[in-house]
DNA sequence: ATCATGTGTTAGATTTTCTAACATGGTTTT
DNA sequence: AAAACCATGTTAGAAAATCTAACACATGAT
């Protein structure tokens, strides 16, 4: 169930590693959190730990920035996005109980192509896939 | 090809994550890169950055001292497996092209017996994979 | 022309990690 | 039994990484 979010969600890494992962400035990261388009966990010591959520999530502010999209409008847009996987998630799991396999592969193709047309990167996972496995 | 194995041997993280993942202690884990049963990266500054790798070479390395193992012991074990892996996995490439599905299969069941007669902890996946996804 | 935004830079404090050394409780070896 | 060895704990002092807060600056909006 929520396994695979915990795991996905937990503190990991230090400001630096996120820094080369993303090619963000701390002071980048620093200000998004301050303007709560992220919410690292911190340690015993205050320091900030990222996880792995956080940092495709971050990928995604840097898109979005990259696009000329200013604070207001990704944390906006990052709203919506998780309200979005939200309901494609409670959607896919009811489907899963209530359909066949051809109409469930149906059903999501269509919310597929309903994302794409709204976002530039995927709803699904973020752009850390490429790192592991 | 290998676009995996850099990702996963991609150094990550400072020995205090390390540390709360493994459950070892800052003194175990150098002691055993002192050993040469791990060689984790540096940064600049001259700290250790781990990967995927290393935390589950880690577990692995817990694992064997709970056996009672010591360090000759444990390098010798690594290495043997580190070298079986190798074979298996040319073996693999090799059958990927010259074999059917169906042989392949075949194949790999009988090297995955092979392995787990002789190991405990598996020759394919450390278990950091819990960790994630 | 002024203001707001996003980022750069700097300073001083705090936390984390580093190496090296010594301490210690169990095992072997002599 | 004493000595030596092994894996780990503990401590000290130094160096690196990160923290917050402040000020600087270029660009685009009003």
């Amino acid at each position: 169930m929520s396994g695979k979010e915990i795991r996905r969600s937990m503190p990991l890494f230090p400001i630096g590693t996120v820094m080369q992962l993303t090619e963000l400035t701390a002071r980048q990261i620093r200000y998004y959190e301050e303007h709560e388009l992220i919410s690292p966990a911190r340690t015993d010591g205050n320091r900030r730990l990222f996880s792995l959520v956080d940092i495709d999530r971050l990928l995604e502010i840097k898109d979005l920035i990259d696009q000329g999209i200013n604070m207001a409008g990704i944390k906006q847009l990052l709203l919506v996005k998780e309200q979005q996987a939200n309901v494609i998630q409670q959607q896919a799991e009811k489907a899963k109980q209530e359909l066949t396999d051809d109409q469930l592969r149906n059903l999501l193709r269509q919310e597929l192509q309903q994302a794409g047309r709204f976002n530039r990167s995927s709803l699904r996972q973020g752009d850390m896939s490429r790192f592991f496995h």
